[in-house]
RNA sequence: GGAUGGGUGGCCGAGUGGUCUAAGGCGGCAGUCUUGAAAACUGCUGUGCCCGCGACGGGCACCGGGGGUUCGAAUCCCUCCCCAUCCGCCA
């Protein structure tokens, strides 16, 4: 959430950014509640200073009546801030509905816009997208290079690729079916060289990582609703994406980022202690409630997969750079994997509440014959951390501040896989290991079972 | 699941109705001493909000959350939550 003190004195920046954001909040009514607790709150210290008063001076009276004539003065006077303090909590109410729904304010290069369309590309990837091509040639050549702007020489599939369920299916890589018997649509079992493959996804990632003084942590795959609400997910209601546990205030986490953002929940940390850099592996759990129908084929939609977090808690001043920081480590990654991406700033519209800036990697899936998101990080500056009241002091001086937050994906495990599978595969059917999982793998190729 | 104990400032820990304006310690900051450092000694040191041009100025609230009793609650009552230990079961 926002300060209050910075939504009232700017009220308009914050009014202009809930339109980028395409988030509807009454800035307006936020302003005036807030000015009227103000007052009250003033009122009422000012009544809780003579109640105290009056307090103190019953002990010093000298006859029984004039104690009695002191006590009815501050019964009086607490009855008074009663009534204050009902109104009090009633504005306190509105106002934290309203001030809950305002999302963080923008980076000023971040591209404005309502929706997805307004995403910006800034970069690609090392490896070149391979796409195929019907009207090829495809028997003069066993490589056909084509040039684009900008590029290399693209080589291009000179067979039809198949999408990653077709592969997992050839490969016995996948069973879905099995899935939606135990747990319904959405779930599935990794067999053979796919649980190898997620397991080199994990430790690949967690060597770059640990090189980079990221401090490898699993984390519970359940946390408290307080603090998924710090996170700013939201554990209930109808457009919920997140699994609650009945007769209990715990939910499935959605990303090792709620854990580990509460880490440092209602913690004071010093600021010489800072960056806290942390990569967690946890289960992701995600109802996708409303998202029925879309892109549901496989791998690419489920309610349950593994994945390779970074987070960093950081002082104010240094969090844009931790930003470019994680993307480039999400670059590395993806690189070292020889996946084509292509790397995208976020629309203002499409941030959603914590984030001040958001960049995505979207990896080429040839199966689709698009990009697909295979990686999100983003600076949410204190938005996070004023909710999870996560602060940092500095030595010698007065007062607290609130940390920063950033988070990224290192490797979603589904989505890598389908990258890597349909990237890497070859025209036999089988797939090639990219070079950086090879050391896990054992292997250079997974090939159809004979 | 059963039993018991407990939640107090950055940390440890005392405190069972009115000098709690929360003891004491640790840690931190500043100073004295010292060639320097350590030790010792002295002083300062919780969070949030409000008032104020500002202060090393004033005020209010906060002892797990909420509610109650009282002129007055860390302290008494109700309720909820959390944590720890032991036993049982179990990977």
């Amino acid at each position: 959430m926002l300060d209050r003190k910075f939504i009232v004195e700017n009220a308009e920046l914050v009014e202009r950014n809930c339109r980028h954001r395409n988030v509807a909040a009454d800035i307006g009514r936020f302003v005036e509640l807030e000015g009227r607790r103000r007052a009250r709150q003033a009122e009422m210290e000012r009544l809780n200073q003579e109640a105290n008063r009056v307090s103190k001076s019953i002990g010093e009276a000298k006859d029984p009546a004039e104690r009695d004539v002191r006590k009815n003065r501050g019964r009086a006077l607490r009855d008074e801030v009663a009534q204050i303090k009902t109104e009090l909590d009633r504005i306190e109410g509105e106002l934290a509905v309203i001030q809950s729904g305002i999302p963080n304010m923008s980076h000023p290069d971040a591209p404005v816009g309502v929706d997805d369309k307004a995403n910006l590309e800034l970069a690609r990837g090392k490896t070149p997208v391979r796409e195929f091509h019907d009207h090829l040639e495809l028997k003069q050549e066993v490589t056909v290079q084509v040039e684009r702007p900008g590029t290399a020489l693209l080589p291009q599939f000179d067979f039809r690729p198949l999408d990653h369920v077709e592969l997992a299916e050839k490969l016995d890589l996948l069973d879905f079916e099995a899935g939606a018997r135990v747990a319904g649509h959405g779930f599935y079992f990794l067999k053979n060289d796919a649980v190898r493959l997620e397991l080199a996804l994990q430790a690949y990632a967690l060597d770059v990582l640990s090189s980079e003084g990221f401090t490898p942590m699993t984390t519970p795959d359940l946390a408290r609703n307080e603090i998924l609400d710090g996170t700013g997910y939201i554990p209930r209601g109808p457009e919920t994406q997140i699994y609650s546990i009945e007769n209990s205030d715990l939910s499935l986490i959605a990303t090792a980022e709620i854990p580990l953002g509460g880490l440092l929940a209602g913690r004071i940390v010093d600021a010489d202690e800072l960056p806290v850099k942390l990569c967690g592996i946890s289960h992701c759990f995600r109802t996708e409630a409303g998202a029925a129908g879309r892109a549901t084929r496989g791998l690419y939609r489920v309610h349950q997969f593994t994945k390779v977090e970074m987070f960093a808690f950081t002082l104010p001043e240094a969090s844009d750079a931790m930003l470019e920081h994680l993307r480039g480590l999400e670059c590395r990654i993806f690189d070292g994997l020889e996946i084509p991406y292509r790397v995208v700033d976020t629309a203002t519209g499409d941030l959603g509440g914590p984030a001040y800036r958001k960049y995505d990697l979207e990896a080429w899936m040839p199966g689709r014959g698009e990009f697909g998101e295979v990686t999100s990080t983003s600076n949410c500056t204190d938005y996070q951390a004023r909710r999870l009241g996560a602060r940092y002091k500095v030595k010698g001086e007065k007062g607290t501040h609130f940390v920063h937050t950033l988070n990224g994906t290192a490797i979603a495990i589904s989505r890598a896989l389908i990258a890597v599978l349909e990237n890497h595969q070859q025209a036999d059917g089988s797939v090639a290991i990219p070079a950086a999982l090879r050391p896990w793998m054992g292997k250079d190729e997974i090939r159809p079972r004979q």
